[in-house]
Order: C-alpha cells, then structure tokens, then sequence
RNA sequence: GGAGAUGUGGCCGAGUGGUCGAAGGCGCUCCCCUGCUAAGGGAGUAUACCUCAAAAGGGUAUCGAGGGUUCGAAUCCCUUCAUCUCCGCCA
C-alpha cells in the first residue's frame, strides 16, 4: 500500500518510478479520485455534525416534555440524513476503487535499483568459487536421486499428482541435515530467532504481505468454507422441515457444487449487488507460499519498541505454491515444486537501518553455501523483474552442472515500509510518534533447491554423491550417499 | 462439534437508548506543598482522518470487528472474530 499523503507531495516521483516497472503515470489518477472524496466527505461530515448538534436538542426537548419542539426538530434532521446517505454510499464506493487501485499497485523501486525490462537486464554483482568440474558427464539430480532409489516422482503423482516427490532414506535425511544446519548457522551464529508458525493464514495475512489480492491463483487454497454455505442459505430457505423430512441432507453436497448452484440461482441478485454471497471473503484460508507471510505477520497491527528492532526471525516451513503461471517450465525434477521446504529469514527494521540489514541478510543467506562449498553468484535484480512488495532484490544463484547454469536458490528483499502500511506494523519512534518498521525477507536457504545443488555438484562417476563435510555430523556420520 | 458466558481508554473497572469519548481507581507526566522515611494537594493523560500556511481552534469516526433499527446506540437486533468454562472428539 501507498502513502497518500507521500504520493500527493512527490505525484512526479512516483510516476517516475513506476514508470521503471512499466507502468503508466497513474498518480493523477490517484490524487484526482483522493480529491474527490476528501471533498465528499467533507460535505458528509458536516451534515453529520448537523445531525449530532440536532439530535442533542431533541434529547433535550424530551427531557423538557416540549414533544412539538423535538417534532419539529425530527424533520429538520431528514434533510440531513438524506444528504449523509447519498453522499456517504457515495465516498464508499470511491474509497473502494481507490482502495483496489492502490493495493493492487506494486512497491516503487529504490533510486539506484538497475532499470532494466526483464531477467536479462539483472546485473551480476559477484561470484563465488568457479563452476564445478566434473571429469564426467554430470547426471541431472533427478536421474541421481532415482537411481539411488530414494527419490521417487512417479508414487508422489499417484496421490498428489505432477510436481510433488518422496524422498527416501538418506536423501529424506539429507533434507532435514540441510534444513537443521541451515537454523543452526542463523540461529546461532546470525542472531535470528528461531519460529514454528502456522502454515495456514486468514486471506488479510496475504494482503499484507502483498500476495493478495493480485496473486490469488499461485495461492493454495484451505478455506473450511462449507459451514459458510450452509449457514448462508439456512438464512433464505427454511431448513430445518425440509432436513427433518429427509429431503435434503447437505452433508452429502460438496461445497463447490453447493456454491455452482448458489452462484446460478442467484446470478441476477449478484451482478445487480443485491446479494453478496459469503465466498471469496475474509473468512478464506490460504497454506502459505512462504514463511515470509507467517513471519512478518507476526508484527502485524502492533506498535513495537524502537529498541527491540531489528527483529531477526527464521523458520522453517513447508511451502505451498500452485504454480499456476508456469506451466511447462521445470517439469523434471525437483526445481519447482507444489510443495518444498525453506528456511526463511524476516527482518524488522528501523526506516534508516532497513538498507544495511539487507546487505546483512544477503551476507546471511549466501553463508549457507559458502559453508557448504557450493558455486554461487549473486545478481541484484532490475526494475522490471522485482516482486510486487520489494524495492531493492537479492537473488543468489547456486551453480548447477547438469543444466550447467547458475539457478536461484534465495531471494532477499527490502521491501521498505510497503507491508508494514498494509499490516499497519509500526514502532515507537519517539513518545508520540509511531512509524511504520520497514519489513525484509529472504531465503536462508530454500532446501529443496540446495538438496539438488548437493547432489548435482557432489556427484560421483558411479552415481554415489559426496556428503558435504558441514553435513556429515547432521548426516550421523555418513560421508557417502550410495 | 455441542452448551453457556465474556469482549469498554496503558491497566483494572462502572455504564441496558439522549450533555458518554465515556464515572471511579491504578499507572504515567507536570506543578505545588512538606525535610524525618514517605505522604498530601492540583492539573493533564487515546487513536485515525478532515479543516487550517502553521499553531490554536473546529469537525467526523472509533467502547473486539462489520452491518442494521432509531432523530439519536457502549447500551437494542443480526453477522463475525477472539477469549473463558463445561461436554464431546482428537495428534
């Protein structure tokens, strides 16, 4: 979300920089409906302050027994609620559009951020150890782990369908060492506190980290919205004699079924507004795509004190992502998945201290490979490939030798005081003035991705790969995965 | 999942249709008084937004949240969220 008032005082600068993101010049657009409606509510307010002082002395009439006076009184009053009702639906209705306009509108990147229009114009900003070099052909992970016995595409399609997988014996253990020495570096050695979040979030959970309401369909719904239905149309329809004779048992209708014949039913009522079905609404559960939602959640609505920042969190989480756009793109292995584990890093920061922590997360992040002797560059991304909530983005990139090119295995972000403004999260700058914090998040690492990096940059001739000696303790002791 | 109860300012707590943005207490801030172990007196003490060049001032909204009834709602009605108690189920 935006800062109006922000937007109003530089219109030139914001357009300047969404501009880098593609977008048209939209802050007239934004200042002309905000104008709009701080001129209407004016108009409401002052009926209302009519009403209030009117309504008094009607109160104090009756307290008099003068019931002509307070009649009289009534009517003068109508007027007023009239315009109060007219003029009120009015600043609703422009305050929603606004409201759609500027949450669905993407965090402005910082100054220096390179410009560019996609992937391509990302700039590498450094590397570390050269690529492998096998003295063989390298194997994909995926022909590894299935040769290996322990990684298995074909029985996870059997019950969840395409991209999910089972891991097996070493390569199970394999990912919970990778995750366990990920939190004991963070935790231990970089100050992070470690998290066990929920997994599931309320839809304004995602609002505030900025996944909704524009990124609906990557989400994975959990919505138990069934009881909704059913307590909706208990409202219209007498239920109960129709349930006691028997006719109609609702237990037995699936809640999309139930929901298709709703929307039919009512279809007139619901394009005219009439009738606002309970579906899609606040009451919806989402797994989430990422800890980062759990995590800088956490400060939502709360006012912290200025000396418990910076917040450092980390978790480690499963997550899920529908992949909806991304049909076709990395379907062998284990690359992108419906469902995949990650240690993430959340930070919480003063305004002034926002940009060097996020130089510290990236340092954070890339320890993790550094420790576990893996290639990596790191390429800070251009404007036009930013997320939607960050102004300035780290990607670090983990050498892959079968594809024999540099993926990305994390993404830090500051995404300054975009999410705090959406989760109202602020701190106590001085006694009375609160602030909002600014919010950074990045992956410590994703593990799925790190398990492939392992085994594709650890492979042996025979197919046997090489624990990492970071590894080995978490691994009890075994040095050699065959 | 069933039954019941509760949700008021930083905290406690009064308040069942009219001068209630909200008594009282605690806490906090400032001032005064008093030197004999700590107390007494007074004043102030929510947030957001709008208006105003700014300050002062004025206005609107907010008593978990959203909606409704009413000239007027902390108070009545509906929905919803959360908490507590009991029962059921369950890792």
């Amino acid at each position: 979300m935006h800062d109006l008032k922000a937007i109003r005082e530089n219109p030139d600068q914001y357009d300047a920089l969404w501009a880098k993101r593609g977008l048209e010049p939209l802050s007239k657009k934004i200042l002309d409906q905000d104008a709009l409606i701080r001129k209407a509510k004016q108009v409401v307010q002052e009926a209302e302050a009519a009403r209030n002082k009117s309504s008094k002395l009607i109160g104090q009439a009756m307290a008099k027994g003068d019931k002509d006076e307070a009649e009289r009184l009534k009517t003068e009053v109508a007027g007023a609620k009239n315009v109060i009702a007219a003029m009120g639906a009015q600043v609703d209705s422009e305050q929603a559009q606004l409201r759609d306009l500027l949450s669905g509108l993407p965090n402005v990147p910082f100054a220096d951020v390179p410009e560019g229009e996609d992937e391509e114009a990302n700039v590498e900003l450094h590397k570390h150890l050269e690529p492998t070099k096998l003295d063989f052909k390298p194997k994909g992970h995926d022909e590894l782990g299935e040769a290996l016995g322990m990684m298995d595409f074909e029985t996870a399609a059997k019950m969840s369908g395409s991209r999910f997988v089972v891991l097996s014996g070493m390569l199970s253990r394999l990912d919970r060492a990778l995750a366990a020495f990920m939190l004991d570096l963070q935790t231990e050695e970089h100050g992070y506190v470690e998290h066990s979040p929920p997994l599931i979030v309320r839809s304004h959970a995602l609002y505030g980290t900025g996944q909704l309401p524009k990124f609906k369909e990557d989400l994975y719904s959990a919505s138990s919205s069934f009881h909704k239905f059913v307590d909706f149309i208990s409202n219209i329809f007498d239920l109960e004699s129709a349930s006691k004779t028997g006719k109609i048992d609702f237990s037995n209708i699936d809640s999309s079924v139930l929901e298709f014949a709703l929307k039919n039913t009512f279809q007139d009522e619901i394009l005219s507004g009439e009738l606002d079905l309970p579906f899609g609404k606040e009451t919806e559960a989402y797994l989430i795509p990422t800890a980062e939602v759990s995590l800088t959640n956490i400060v939502r609505e709360s006012i912290v004190d200025r000396e418990t920042l910076p917040m450092r969190m980390t978790a480690h989480t499963p997550c899920f992502r529908s992949e909806a756009g991304s049909a076709g793109r990395d379907t062998k292995g284990m690359i992108r998945q419906h469902q995949f584990n990650k240690v993430e890093l959340v930070s919480i920061t003063r305004p002034e201290d926002s940009e060097g922590e996020h130089k510290r997360m990236l340092k954070c992040a890339e320890e993790v490979l550094r420790r576990l002797e893996l290639p990596y560059r790191v390429v800070e991304l251009c404007t036009g490939d930013l997320g939607f909530g960050a102004r300035r983005t780290f990607d670090i990139e983990v050498w892959l030798p079968s594809q024999d090119t540099y993926r990305e295995i994390s993404s830090c972000s500051n995404c300054g005081d975009f999410q705090a403004r959406r989760m109202n999260a602020r701190y106590k700058h001085g006694e009375k003035d609160n602030r909002f914090v600014h919010t950074l998040n990045g992956s410590g690492l994703a593990v799925g991705r790190t398990l492939v990096a392992v085994l594709e940059n650890y492979q042996n001739e025979d197919g046997s790969i090489t624990v990492p000696k970071v590894l080995v303790p978490y691994m009890g002791g075994v040095e050699l995965i065959k």
